[in-house]
DNA sequence: TATTGATTGCGAACAGTGTTCGCAATCAAG
DNA sequence: CTTGATTGCGAACACTGTTCGCAATCAATA
């Protein structure tokens, strides 16, 4: 479809110079999309529509990015931006958590930040910024590198995941649902065929259900507990008990 | 944009009695769409093109599919019936990895399933019995229902994440590749200036770099074991030793 | 056997998309 | 004050998903 995407939007100066004032900016352009995803989802975010809502034309924008890929980029970026970060807690555990926590809390107030962060790389000052934070959090793990990178990818995964699960959800009538209920149309009929038993039991056996945030916790905590980390940094692995 | 999006799809009896023999079917449209994803990339994956490849027009797909949507549900659901079910392993976990596995190299067989399945419900027949199967490797574990589907929904959520990172990476040429290198550009730069000591140490500590197999090995067990699954089925969480 | 009525095939058209082109307007530097 | 790069942006191109309308088909009914 589109020729190619670079997104080296980061290693391009916003402005150069010479030439006339720009009217617009990264930041403006970006601030415009986001409030449009907000309202109205991602697919709303149009060149054209958030020219339109900027009062400019469509190619207008084309002096500020390459790509209709760079204004998602640019979108991401942003956003990534409203973490909070700084020392939150005593073990890296709980920095980490607290990290997913805020994560997640951000991916609420942008419902369209989930699926974008499972599905491209994304890797702006502010992704930067974040991925050091984590790392710095890990400082006193005793842990390759790679695997330290792939923890904190597999955990801002979890929970994005964690988050789509979330928004899915029937009860969330956000930008693009409705076919929550016919999925809970079409799961009923299954489970009533009886083709699906322990499908049914494991959706009928449920007494007391947890709260999302309790869910959340429990499933941060497991994974990095997996992956080495307890309540005390540097413990050994397998000593430890878990505790959701 | 499009109207409404049921996915009622599953719904929907493919063939109603009366009228003309159909000329095409539903799953000849999946192996067609299929076909052109794993060759040139989801986004080639146009109602036009399909229709085109089939040898017919547009129009025509539209008495099979309500939608675009539509179409992608079914290429998903299908390719979900690759999953070669049925006892795996002895343990719960051992189980539940080897369904990862599997998982992963269908990923890498059409390389736009992982981040389908990271944005959306997708519950056909295929991924119900994929399900189902998944639940049975649990049947020993002592947990609530929700628990035991949130804990599948996460390994699927895992495997797919995991996959989607090994795409991205340099060295992936596939349908839409090219930004990689365009990134590790922007990373060493950004490691080059020093904002990101962390980041920069990650990436040079590195000495003998795991396979991606026993990365992914190492994630999932490590998954695995936060949620309380060690080697043996019905052991007390907290008690075992993690093994990669 | 003839007729009815639902269903299929599909060309044409509509509204919307990302993107490029070309030209006028602007501004800093020489 | 001229030069040359840069911005603003209307117009157009090649796409996209989707709907409409009508001819062709076939099973069940009269």
């Amino acid at each position: 479809m589109t020729a190619r995407d670079p997104i080296d939007i980061w290693r391009r100066p916003e402005r150069s110079g010479v030439g006339p004032k720009p009217q617009h900016s990264r930041g403006q352009i970006a601030a415009a999309a986001i409030d449009i995803a907000d309202r109205d989802g991602l697919a709303a975010v149009s060149v054209r529509r958030v020219a339109r809502d900027m009062g400019t034309g469509p190619a207008s924008l084309y002096r500020y990015l390459r790509s209709h890929d760079e204004l998602i980029e640019l979108m991401v970026d942003t956003v990534s931006g409203e973490y909070d970060l700084g020392p939150s807690g005593e073990t890296p555990r709980d920095q980490l958590l607290a990290l997913a926590r805020q994560g997640r809390s951000i991916m609420h107030r942008h419902p369209w930040l989930a699926a974008l962060l499972l599905t491209r790389p994304s890797m702006g000052p502010s992704t930067l910024r974040y991925l050091e934070s984590a790392l710095t959090a890990m400082e006193s793990i005793d842990l390759p590198g790679p695997s330290k990178l792939q923890t904190v990818a597999m955990l801002t995964a979890l929970t994005s995941a964690f988050v789509q699960n979330e928004l899915s959800q029937p009860g969330n009538s956000g930008a693009a649902n409705g076919a929550a209920s016919d999925r809970v149309e079409y799961l009923s009929e299954a489970v009533r065929s009886g083709n699906y038993p322990r499908l049914a039991s494991a959706f009928s056996g449920g007494n007391e259900p947890e709260t999302p945030d309790d869910m959340f916790n429990g499933i941060i905590v497991g994974y990095l507990a997996g992956v080495g980390l307890r309540q005390l940094p540097q413990e050994t692995p397998g000593a430890g008990e878990i505790q959701a």
